[in-house]
DNA sequence: ACTAGAGTTAAAACCTTGTTAAAATGAGTA
DNA sequence: TACTCATTTTAACAAGGTTTTAACTCTAGT
């Protein structure tokens, strides 16, 4: 079900896009005051705003404006006023397409389809980067927890960038002290510090910790 | 800089189009044979396809689907037919836009633009938040920070352009000593007290930078 | 000769990291 | 459950290294 809020005085035109819409499985609501709409969208979550241009009260364009800056929601503009600089203006502000009235209601109802398409897309992409916690960049030598970078020394650093590289798998101290390759360091016990001092890093609470967790007997792990 | 193709066999209109919108720092390449177009595409990145319906040896619209179906580029169709079952389909296919001949160079320049936006909102969004704090104006060999020009000597300005050269990457005092090309200098000492000395200028509190950090044993990065 | 910029030096401040030892934890067994 | 033993965590420390900083020198331009 897509939920739409609709910004049109010409409440005769609304019922019928509503009518027309709510065929195809479209569920929406108009305001004929652009406040009134405008806190609606504050409030609740809707899919996309047909916004009428030429409405009483409020510039049409400084709803558009407003959306657009507090809100990350697709907009149609439809407008009675079909010269190419309203159109060039409300684009340019942020909208997403512009219908001059008078328009078929099947190209409202496909167009509304290929902009939430695009939509949520994009969505999809952005959610689809988020998914790993922990990223290396072995480019800048940083690596971050939630895209925010996180202060390692050299020594943490290899390690973490071992754990990164073998994410959920077991790896042993005498692992991480082969991938250190540096002679130093003979008991196994330094490893244990470096580990507590990662962890003291990158987990919220350190005594039980969900990220580096210490599999008995074997080493550590790191999962996300 | 954006990268489109075009498909249009009016080679005239396509000049025109090419012409205008290489002001904007769009650039188009036009192929009047769709197939050498998809194959263009399928080697080279392009951010946008601007396809005309009405082509010779194709049938536009089963351009249209073969690039919705194999790439995930954004499609502005442009087509002589405008009547609404076109665009239905096309739109229904996969097509972003429709834009019915003739139209207004500046409205196919600002939907393209619409597009783009939206398409990219989860990149765009990612650079907005960080504005560049440190700019570099290498015309005028000025560097400003938050568009204030700030008074380097000039061997704190080659540092600091090398830093803004490359933000958030690690630089050695090596590099640093390599990219003031003279011969003078031979300990590593002195590019310390460099840093220092710029460190009073760009940051609050010099003695916790935020911008220009040191990266220990490997060098300094700057970062905004 | 004066000044501002740039390099040098050395002490001080600081950070990293391995070591140790004690405390905490976990697993197995009576 | 209570006990023991092995493993792991944690805090504190010391050694070593790196970085910062201030003071000094040198140079070139005015």
């Amino acid at each position: 079900m897509i939920k739409i809020v609709m910004i049109e005085d010409d409440s005769e035109l609304a019922d019928i896009l509503i009518q027309y819409l709510s065929r195809f499985n479209i569920s929406v609501t108009n305001f004929e005051d652009p406040f009134l709409a405008l806190s609606a969208v504050r409030v609740t979550h809707y899919d996309l705003v047909i916004l009428d241009l030429t409405l009483p009260g409020m510039d049409g364009l400084e709803v558009c404006k407003e959306l657009v800056e507090k809100h990350d929601i697709p907009i149609i503009i439809s407008s009675a006023r079909s010269d190419i600089t309203d159109k060039v203006i409300a684009l340019e502000l942020g909208a997403d397409d512009y219908l001059p009235k008078p328009y078929d209601p099947r190209e409202l109802e496909v167009r509304i389809k290929t902009i939430l398409r695009r939509f949520n897309k994009s969505l999809e992409y952005a959610n689809k980067q988020q998914k790993e916690i922990f990223m290396l960049d072995e480019e800048k030598k940083e690596i971050s927890k939630n895209s925010t970078p996180i202060n390692f020394t050299f020594a943490e650093y290899q390690i973490m960038s071992l754990f990164c590289k073998n994410k959920a798998s077991i790896i042993s101290r005498y692992d991480i002290l082969e991938s250190m390759d540096q002679e130093s360091d003979s008991s196994g016990g330094s490893i244990a510090v470096l580990i507590n001092r990662i962890r003291a890093k990158i987990e919220e609470n350190p005594k039980e910790p969900i990220h580096l967790l210490t599999v008995r007997g074997m080493g550590y792990k790191l999962v996300e």
